[in-house]
DNA sequence: TTCGGTGCAAATCGTTTGCAATGAG
DNA sequence: CTCATTGCAAACGATTTGCACCGAA
């Protein structure tokens, strides 16, 4: 199984592109968080690091990132994207706490399966989908 | 039931705001279509009527409409705020087709009452939620 | 040496807001 | 008459792009 940053290598080899100190860093900052980071908290933890880097390149890299398959784009409700990896992270779904604001990642087979059924039923080939369910979390109901 | 224009009425008189030409005319204008539009789209047919209408006024009025439960904000996946009918309108998800850009709503109670347990495994109270399936329509499976 | 990458500033896109004029109640 | 509403233009926030220099291969 190949490493992260061999399917960068590998991503950047086959488009002709080059790998680059820069390139590194933002790699090795996304992969060291487990939240959900939109492009401007990604890039301040980058300049912790290297702070000459800017905007327009961890911009960039994450448009990279998501085209070779290391992160995925989604959407949490404020009009804001964000990320998170998809490197050897199963599909899930979100709780997402309307109180709080926290998120949670949650897989259930049963909800892959019946959502599957409703697709099938509309003669519908499903590829991938985004369930969102908004709600009070466990810690937000008891303070 | 009141129809649509007696909900915005009330909710108009119980907010000491006032109902104007342009107000019943975007309704009037929203109402007429069934499709997902963005802000933008309205104001396109808003127009053809009443071509002094400003953008502003429409992109206002849309906020009216959530706020009285006439409309609701959805997100297709593009990242442009799109709005739907929510008056006698149930519940649904969206099947969005990659390939046409067109989006089907689908409702299954069976999916409903799987995403209730899911949440309630994880101690978290369902408010609401937005699922959104990918993938290729049946027409475009044919072309 | 070539040609893609970088940082910066400016441009862009959709949306919101400040304001003076307008008009509903 | 009062004060919410309007259209316009400017402001806004997040993201993208043009460009001159930089640096990987």
């Amino acid at each position: 199984m190949p490493s992260a940053t061999q399917i960068l290598e590998n991503y950047l080899a086959n488009k002709n592109l080059r790998m680059t100190g820069q390139r590194q860093q933002v790699l090795r900052t996304f992969l060291s968080t487990e939240r959900h980071l939109s492009a401007e908290d990604l890039h301040t933890l980058v300049k912790k690091k290297a702070p000459s880097i800017g905007y327009s390149t961890v911009s960039r890299m994450l448009k990279i990132l998501c085209a070779c398959g290391l992160a995925q784009e989604i959407e949490l409700g404020d009009g804001r994207a964000r990320f998170e990896h998809a490197f050897a992270h199963r599909h899930h779904d979100h709780l997402i706490c309307v109180r709080c604001g926290r998120s949670v990642e949650v897989m259930s087979p049963k909800l892959e399966q019946v959502q599957m059924q409703v697709a099938r039923r509309h003669k519908f080939k499903p590829q991938w989908h985004r369930l969102q369910i908004f709600g009070i979390c466990h810690s937000c109901r008891e303070g």
